[in-house]
RNA sequence: GGCGGGUUGGCGGAGAGGUUACGCAGCGGAUUGCAAAUCCGUGAAGACCGGUUCGAUUCCGGUACCCGCCUCCA
C-alpha cells in the first residue's frame, strides 16, 4: 500500500499518515459561509484538499473515504444581505429570505467548485441543520465547567482548557498582551469567546436553554464534525488563517466535549493565495470571485493547474502570466492525449508525488516527464483532476470547415513553388493567422487548424 | 509586541548533503520557399553573514527584506 506522509501542523513535522480506520478514512475541511460567491482565496483548499482527497480514495478506495465539509449558514453578513432585501421589499419572512440567500450561494458555490474540478464531498452539512447538536455540545461543555452562561450568552472558558494555545503555538497570556481581544462585559476573561448569542426580533434564531438566539462561530464544526465522523478522526484541513483561532477553539470546545476522543489527528493547512505579488483585498481593488476569473474566460481547469503548480504549505501567487502558461500547457497536452483511453493507472513517480505531502508541483514535472507515453499521462493527470473530458470542452477547437482555404493556399503555394513568387502565398497565410487559424506547411501538404482565439469573421476571403 | 511562512537561474517552481529537476522564455541545429508545429542539443541559480562537514543551495545560528495570522472582508 503507498505510503502517505502529510505535514501535521499540531506537531510541525511530516508524518507518515496512518488513519485511526482503513475502512474509513475521515476527513474534515472547513467549507464557506455562504454569503456570498466565493472569491479566488476560497478555491485554494478546496482544490488542494480535493487532491488528498482522490489520493485517499485511490489508497484506500472510493467507498472508504468520507470527506465532510461544511456550510456555515449563520453568519451576520447573510442576516444583513437578508435584511436589506427586505427592506428593499422582498417578499417572505426574514427567515425565508435568509434560506434564499443561502441556497443562492450554495449553489453558486457548488458551480464554481464543479467547475475547478472538485469532487463533491461526501457529506456537505448546513449548520442551520445541526443547532441541536451545537446545543447539545454546549450544554455539556457548560455542564463539565468549561462554559458559562451569562446575560444570553454562553462563552467559553478558555483558562480550563490547559492546552489551548497547543496548535498555534500561543499563549493565552501572550495572546491578552497583544490587548486585540474583545473585551465585553459578560466574559470571565477576555479570552473567553462566544459559543452562543441571544437574538433579537429581527435576527435568526433558535430557542434555548439560554434564551432565543444563535450559536458563535466555530461551534458548527466541532458539532457537524463530532456528529458525522465521531470525537476522534484522521483530518482536519483549511487555510492557515483558520489555525487561530477558529481552529484553536474548535479544539477546546471538542476535546473539552468529547475528552474520550481525540478530536482531529492531522491538522493540514494551505498558505494563503496573493495576487500578483500582493494580498487580495477589496482596498487594493485586487478582489475578485471565481466567478469572475471564469467569466473572463479563464478555465476552472487553467485555474486548477495554477494552484496545483505551488506547494500548498507555500504562499501562491495568481498571476495572469501564470494563467497564460498553465493554458498552452493544458493545451499541449489536450492534444497529446486526444482520443486515447487512459492508462488503467496513474504512473508510481505521479502517485509517489502526491504522497509525499500533496507535491503537486512535483506531481506535475513527472506529468511532463509523460510527454512520450499519452495513456498513462492521461491516467496520472486524472488522477490530480486535470485532462478529465467534462472539463475540456473550452480547448476543443472550433468546429469549422476550412477544406476550401485549405485547397487556396495549397494551389497558391504551388503556383508559388514554379514562379518562386511567395507573396500571395504569404498574404493568405497571414491573413489566416490574423484569423486565429494555425498554418502548417510541409511536403506532405497544406494544414490549417483553428486555435483559441480562432475568428471566423476575419477568414480571408476566397 | 506575539506566532507562523517565504527569499532558488530571465520568469515560474521542486527534490536531494556530493551526480541534469522540470516547465516557459532564450540560444544553436534539424525540418520549412519563409514560417508555424515538431524533434535534437544548450547556457543560466540558490538573499546576506557565520558555523558544522572532506564537501551545503540542501543541516545549524544570525542579519536583511517580503508576506500572513493575532481584528469584520480567507
Amino acid at each position: 500500500m503507498t505510503e502517505i506522509r502529510l505535514h501535521n501542523t499540531k506537531t510541525r513535522t511530516k508524518e507518515v499518515f496512518v488513519p485511526l480506520d482503513p475502512q474509513n478514512v475521515r476527513m474534515y475541511l472547513c467549507g464557506p459561509t455562504v454569503y456570498d460567491r466565493a472569491h479566488l482565496g476560497n478555491a485554494r483548499p478546496v482544490v488542494v484538499f480535493d487532491v488528498l482527497f482522490r489520493l485517499l480514495r485511490l489508497v484506500y478506495g472510493a467507498a472508504h473515504v468520507t470527506y465532510v465539509r461544511n456550510f456555515t449558514d449563520v453568519d451576520d453578513k447573510i442576516n444583513a444581505t437578508a435584511r436589506a432585501r427586505k427592506e428593499a421589499g422582498a417578499l417572505g419572512t426574514l427567515e425565508e429570505l435568509i434560506r434564499a440567500r443561502t441556497e443562492e450561494t450554495i449553489a453558486w458555490y457548488h458551480a464554481d467548485m464543479d467547475a475547478l474540478g472538485a469532487l463533491r464531498p461526501t457529506l456537505e452539512p448546513r449548520a442551520t441543520d445541526f443547532i441541536g447538536a451545537m446545543i447539545a455540545m454546549i450544554a455539556g461543555l457548560i455542564e463539565s465547567g468549561h462554559a458559562y452562561a451569562k446575560d444570553g450568552h454562553v462563552l467559553f472558558r478558555v483558562r480550563s482548557y490547559t492546552n489551548y494555545g497547543a496548535l498555534s503555538g500561543r499563549s493565552v497570556d501572550d495572546m491578552i498582551a497583544g490587548a486585540r481581544v474583545e473585551v465585553a462585559p459578560f466574559k470571565e476573561d477576555p479570552m473567553d469567546f462566544v459559543l452562543w448569542k441571544p437574538s433579537d426580533a429581527d435576527l435568526p434564531g433558535w430557542d434555548s436553554p439560554w434564551g432565543r438566539g444563535r450559536p458563535g462561530w466555530h461551534i458548527e464544526c466541532s458539532a457537524m464534525s463530532y456528529e458525522l465522523l465521531g470525537a476522534s478522526f484522521d483530518i482536519h484541513a483549511g487555510g492557515i488563517d483558520l489555525q487561530f483561532p477558529h481552529h484553536e477553539n474548535e479544539i477546546a470546545q471538542s476535546c473539552c466535549a468529547h475528552p474520550e476522543g481525540q478530536f482531529a489527528r492531522y491538522w493540514l493547512h494551505n498558505e494563503m493565495l496573493q495576487v500578483e505579488g500582493k494580498k487580495m483585498s477589496k482596498s487594493l481593488g485586487n478582489f475578485f470571485t471565481v466567478r469572475d476569473l471564469l467569466d473572463k474566460g479563464i478555465p476552472g481547469e487553467v485555474i486548477r493547474f495554477v494552484f496545483l503548480q505551488t506547494h500548498y504549505t507555500k504562499p501562491m501567487d495568481w498571476t495572469a502570466e501564470k494563467a497564460a502558461q498553465a493554458e498552452a500547457t493544458l493545451r499541449k497536452w489536450r492534444a497529446l492525449t486526444a482520443g486515447i483511453e487512459p492508462a488503467p493507472s496513474a504512473a508510481p513517480e505521479v502517485i509517489a508525488a502526491l504522497a509525499d505531502d500533496l507535491n503537486t508541483a512535483g506531481a506535475i514535472a513527472e506529468l511532463h516527464a509523460l510527454a512520450s507515453d499519452p495513456a498513462r499521462l492521461l491516467s496520472s493527470a486524472q488522477l490530480m483532476g486535470l485532462l478529465e473530458p467534462a472539463m475540456g470542452a473550452w480547448a476543443a477547437a472550433p468546429q469549422v470547415d476550412l477544406t476550401a482555404h485549405t485547397a487556396r493556399l495549397s494551389d497558391l503555394r504551388a503556383a508559388a513553388m514554379v514562379s518562386k513568387d511567395f507573396a500571395p502565398v504569404d498574404a493568405m497565410k497571414a491573413a489566416l493567422v490574423a484569423a486565429g487559424v494555425e498554418v502548417r506547411m510541409s511536403k506532405a501538404g497544406v494544414e490549417l487548424l483553428p486555435g483559441a482565439g480562432f475568428d471566423a469573421a476575419k477568414l480571408p476571403p476566397l
